[in-house]
Parts: C-alpha cells; structure tokens; sequence
DNA sequence: TAGATTGTTAATCGATTAACAATC
DNA sequence: TAGATTGTTAATCGATTAACAATC
C-alpha cells in the first residue's frame, strides 16, 4: 500500500486527531488548513502535505470536513481496530497505564496483568487480575494478545520481550530503559521517561546559559 | 554559548549517555565511533557530528575516552545542576513518577505532591506527602522549585500551568493531553503517551496492509 | 614513524516551505 | 461566475552521510 510514510509525519497525525477531536466537539464542521495551522502553530502547508501522503481528503474552496477528517486520520492510525494488550510488571507505572480508560474508548483492550512480585498476584486494576509471569506464554495464545506493555526495571526486558516474541506478540510499547532486539514483524514505541526528562534538563540548563549575560 | 543546537541532536544525547554508562559499568577505557555506531546502530558520522556540536571530546588515532566523554554528555545536559520538583497529581502515573528512584541519582529532587483528591492527601511516596494544591504557590517559592511535572487530567491542565508559571516555575514536564502555552522562558517537555500508542497502532495496522498479498 | 581515528568540509538526501495551477 | 482553498510541483532549508586532511 503507502510507500512507507515517514516517521516524522506519523508523529503528527494524533496532534491532528486531537484538534479535530476539539473542533468536532465544538461542533466545528469544515476547516481549512491554513485555519488548522493558526491553531497548531504549524505551516497550512505542512498540513496540507502531510494529509496528502495518505489521499486527498479536501475540497478545494472549502477546505475539510471535520468529521470525515478525523475519520480519515483515525483508520489511518489504526484505530478502527481492536488490540488486545498485556501489561508486564504492575508496578505504580503499570497499574497507572492499565487504569487509563482513553485507551479503552480508542479500541485497546486491556486482557491482562503480570508481576513476578508474589505480593501483587491476585491484586486488581479495573477488574484485570494481575497474574505470575509463568502464565504469560499461555495467556498470550489462548488470549490473542497483539501488545504487550513493558512496565518492568530494563533489566529483565531483553528476556522478557525475547518470551514475547516467541509466544507471537506483535507489538511491544516498551518503558525499559533499554533497546530491544526484536525481529522486524514485531513493532517497538519506546518510551524512555528518563531521556525525555533529561532533555528538559538540557532545555533548562541551556536556557539559563544563553541568558548569563543578560543576566546580573 | 553553543549556536542553537537542534533537538534532533539533544534526543540522542540521552542514548549516548546511556551505551556510555553501560560500558563504564563494563569497565571499557576508550571507544571509537566506529565500534559504538555498531553498538548503537547508527553511523559513526552522525555520532562524530553530534559530539562536535559541543567541542571535540576525542583523541585522533584513539578515540573517546568513556569516562570523560560520559562525564561531558552530562554536563552538556545539565545533569550536574540539581533540580527540585513537584508533582502535581497523585494518581498513579505521579505516584510511579514520584516512587522512580533513578531521577534522584540524576539530580532531581522530589520536593513535593500536590492533588485536589481530599482522600490522597496525607498519602505519602517514598516519605514526601501528598499536599492539596492550594498550597502550590506558596511551595514553589518557599522551596526554591524548578520543575513542575504535570500528571493530571487534561481539562485542569492549563489553568494549573498557568498557576505555576506565575509562581515561578521554569519548566513543565507535560504528561497531560494537551498543548500548554507559556512563556517562551519556561521549558516544556511534552509525554503524550496516547500519542505514543496511536504511533504503534500505526506501524502495527501499515505492517499488516503490506503483508496482505504476501499472505494466504 | 605508520596506523588509526578524529574533526570538519563537501555531497547527498530528506523534510519543510513556498508558490500556483486546478477546481470546487 | 468570482473567490477560496486544495493538491501538487518546485524551491529552500536542514540533517545525515561520505570523504579526507589533520593529528595523535
């Protein structure tokens, strides 16, 4: 299908379904892309052309309709289907992800919970019991798990994810601090919490040396 | 000081400094860029270009030296400063945040928590109680806060934001689902983790349409 | 010294912005 | 029809990669 779009443009589509979430809430029903820009403080053509990857979706001299668009982006991202997930380690992190019901509503099905700590087994997060790890490879097949939630230290992940894969996970959203080394038909998102705050670190600290001067 | 860099740049230093604690941990004295593109799976050029932003941390004919070249990326992050934060929102993503230990030993400073939920207050992580957030600004200016982290609901988010940067806080770190907008001094640090899973949704359903011929 | 590897310039590639003809 | 705004091509800008002279 699409050549392979690239990541860039894939980062910005939820932004869009988020506006266009607000304008329909709003019941906003056309938009034209260089409104869309004032409100996204981004370029109308960098709007236009990132739309444009995936089809012409506007009419000219009138701009967007809001709900077809929002449609449009929502089947791109994948959001028609379900996913069924699994959240490996129900720590603080774990059980906040496994309560977020938004994922719910967007079609993510939360199946499962595992810990290898005694002390959570049997505990609940929105009625999903959290289970020993021992059980993942079964639950994953009799389940139909698609993605599973790395939640655990980074020094587990690398074996943990390596049982993943082989039990047919397909998708990994992976908070270890670590990369994983997983085949090419297995999607990885890391999201690495400590690197994004290390990156406010350097906006800060950098911030505070462009202004020593003017400083006094 | 240093011409802007571009964030693109600032994104890998975190992951530098990550291969470079993992191999001081592993007591290597010097590495080339060649043998850490290969590590990192990036090229040895991008790796040379990114530290020359900064200054010229290695040695012809040798390479970098781990330690120092470590010791360099955590300064140009700011890793040497210490930061005081405060949570603001209780739940259990500020609860893991709050417990994360590792943001310590980098500097940061949990100082305190804030919730409008009357039953979380009093709770305690890790010995730092939870404080109803009409308390906020008095807080922020009594104990010298830098960062605010924001893991709250969507809907409160701007107001509290605005809240905190007329208290004096000079950077948010965002994980509440919309764009804040505050002064150009104050640093913001967006996680938007649905986002983050539309990404995955994204790459799992595109990976399915180009496999469909190849299926049966 | 010879070999290795950086720092840095030049070449390439990709992403963003600008411009405008097509068309609703 | 006239005006508005898209879809798309062309121009620009920035980031990545390649190449190599400098130098340890």
């Amino acid at each position: 299908m699409d050549k392979d779009i690239s990541q860039a443009v894939i980062s910005r589509l939820p932004r869009y379904l988020r506006y266009l979430g607000e304008l329909k809430d709003k019941n906003v029903e056309r938009i034209s892309s260089s409104e869309l820009s004032v409100l996204m403080k981004v370029t109308a053509s960098q709007i236009r052309q990132d739309l444009n990857n995936f089809g012409g979706f506007g009419q000219q001299g009138y701009g967007y309709n809001v709900d077809y668009l929002y449609s449009e982006i929502s089947k791109i991202l994948g959001l028609e289907h379900q996913y069924n997930f699994i959240i490996i380690g129900a720590g603080n992190l774990g059980k906040a992800l496994g309560g977020y019901l938004n994922f719910e509503k967007r079609g993510f099905i939360l199946k499962g919970m595992f810990d290898k700590n005694p002390d959570l087994i049997g505990t609940e997060v929105r009625g999903v019991k959290v289970m020993p790890m021992e059980e993942v490879p079964a639950f994953i097949k009799a389940n139909n798990i698609d993605i599973a939630v790395l939640t655990i230290p980074k020094e587990g992940a690398v074996l943990v994810a390596k049982v993943l894969v082989e039990n047919g996970i397909r998708a990994i959203w992976n908070f270890a601090h670590v990369d994983l080394d997983v085949p090419e038909y297995v999607q990885v998102e890391n999201v690495h919490l400590s690197d994004s705050l290390m990156k406010l670190s350097y906006n800060i600290s950098s911030y505070m040396e462009s202004n020593k001067d003017k400083e006094q």
